[in-house]
RNA sequence: UCCCCUGUAGCUCAAUUGGUAGAGCAGGUCGCUGUUAACGACAAGGUUCCAGGUUCGAGACCUGGCGGGGGAG
């Protein structure tokens, strides 16, 4: 069973449950550390071990740009690839409708279809990363050398089942925020044919697979190693359709709708954080909470801050991804688990953890650990000062021990959430 | 003792033929939510070594100090 709920919580939504991928399991609720081009920034996968991250985020289109999926698949696939042996989720590229765009100018040349070019940033001319979307699909310019690359709901599909992650997303549309209801709808109503059409061609490629094993089975069948590995690759991927609606109500009901109906193996909230206010956002999930799967689990794409994540687990999401803590860490911005003797009279992840920036002149004497309520290798071994110096030193050092430490830090607040839930506290 | 070079922001350096000083780094504050991010934004910071002089006007030119570097004896 791909997932399955333990202990559902009685005071709201928030459950714990297991997402079971051919790379492991996921404990839910669980954070998903981002390693969008193969790698969890600075950290080196064995450490991932250590931590304790359950999951990680790779993105479709950055790998398409480089170093081409062709040579993941050739490589075995992603896992075998990166070296990174836990559940891998592959984001479908959607995110990068929004995230290249950069200007909103841009999207308003994309909506009138008067497709410019070049546009400006600081009255330079620019190539544009995010050349056009339609309705068959989005051309974008590649960061990497500036190629064309095409990206359609079959196309996104094709690409992350031969990076082939645990976990796939189907292709949608991130939509900026501020756009109008209009283009909101219109943007939705497409996202959700190309829902559709990712589930058609997941679906053809299984197809074909299965084709292709039954052929080589043949051969097989007789040989002395032969161990039936149809159910591994014919389930070796779950696909979760994407929830959109933008800041309207009424839309972001008709998605969910859309979406939970669809078949499925799970569903994810997108256009979330997208420039919203934290009010907006979760508004955003609640309006959806209500009609969210029990048997599917739910991903929350782009969240959270460390604030956040409570909130929305009991709006009923099982996981999260986020670049948060590991480019704040890599800025220099650690967290700090709060002393636990002190009380906690509102459960909430605020009041269990801090921030600091180990950047400010004032840690560059201080000999004390740098997080005093610690128990990860980091905080056992070395103290602020030293920290503080690789920093500002730029040693690249800095990065790994700041992103061990938070991605520990995120997994502790996660073991919370989970035992609160199973003790009746959340 | 003499000769040459030099002295501008905490540091390293800019400033067209003299038109009342700019940048990088450091220091400071802030930001980061499906990563174009070991990133970005902002603010602050100077009696231009001192004292005279030339000039409508000097960081630039002149004189004399003082400090630094180099060379010759």
């Amino acid at each position: 069973m791909f997932f399955q709920i333990l202990h559902q919580s009685k005071k709201s939504r928030a459950r714990v449950g297991e997402i079971n991928t051919f790379n492991g399991i996921i404990k839910t609720p669980s954070f998903v550390a981002v390693g969008t081009k193969g790698t969890v920034k600075s950290i080196l996968p064995l450490l991932l071990k250590e931590i304790k991250t359950q999951c990680a985020f790779v993105n479709t289109y950055h790998l398409v740009t480089h170093p081409g999926v062709e040579i993941i698949e050739k490589a075995g696939g992603i896992h075998k690839y990166t070296g990174l042996d836990i559940p891998l989720m592959s984001d479908s590229g959607g995110f990068q409708i929004f995230s290249l765009a950069r200007k909103k100018s841009q999207i308003s040349n994309l909506k009138s279809q008067n497709y410019n070019l070049k546009f400006k940033i600081n009255n330079e001319e620019k190539e544009p990363f995010l050349i056009r979307i339609s309705d068959n699909g989005v051309r974008f310019r590649s960061v990497f050398d500036g190629s064309i690359i095409e990206f359609t709901p079959e196309k996104s599909i094709e690409y992350q089942k031969k990076i082939g992650a645990d976990i796939i997303m189907a292709f949608d549309e991130c939509i900026y925020y501020g756009a109008d209801y209009q283009y909101t709808k219109k943007a939705t109503e497409r996202t959700h044919r190309w829902l559709l059409r990712s589930i058609d061609k997941f679906k053809s490629l299984r197809v074909n697979e299965l084709k292709s094993l039954k052929a080589r089975n043949k051969n097989l069948k007789n040989s002395k190693n032969f161990k039936n590995p149809l159910n591994k690759i014919i389930k070796n991927q779950y696909l979760y359709g994407i929830i959109q609606g933008g800041v309207y109500e009424d839309l972001r009901k008709q998605s969910v709708e859309f979406v939970v109906s669809s078949n499925v193996d799970g569903v994810a909230i997108g256009g979330v954080s997208v420039g919203e206010s934290k009010k907006e956002m979760r508004e955003q999930v609640r309006w959806v909470s209500g009609f969210l799967p029990k048997d599917k689990p739910v991903h929350l794409l782009g969240v959270g801050q460390i604030d956040d994540i409570l909130d929305l687990v009991k709006y009923g999401i099982d996981t999260f991804d986020c670049v948060e803590p590991t480019r704040l860490a890599r800025m220099g911005t650690i967290y700090q688990i709060k002393n636990q003797k002190s009380k906690i009279k509102s459960y909430n992840s605020k009041s269990k953890i801090n921030q600091i920036d180990i950047l400010k002149g004032k840690y560059r004497f201080d000999l004390s650990k740098v997080d005093e309520n610690c128990d990860c290798y980091i905080c056992q071994n070395f103290n602020k000062s030293y920290l503080h110096h690789l920093f500002k030193t730029r040693e690249l050092l800095a990065y790994t021990l700041a992103t061990y430490h938070n991605l520990w830090v995120m997994e502790k607040l996660f073991e919370w959430i989970r035992e609160g839930i199973e003790t009746g506290r959340i």
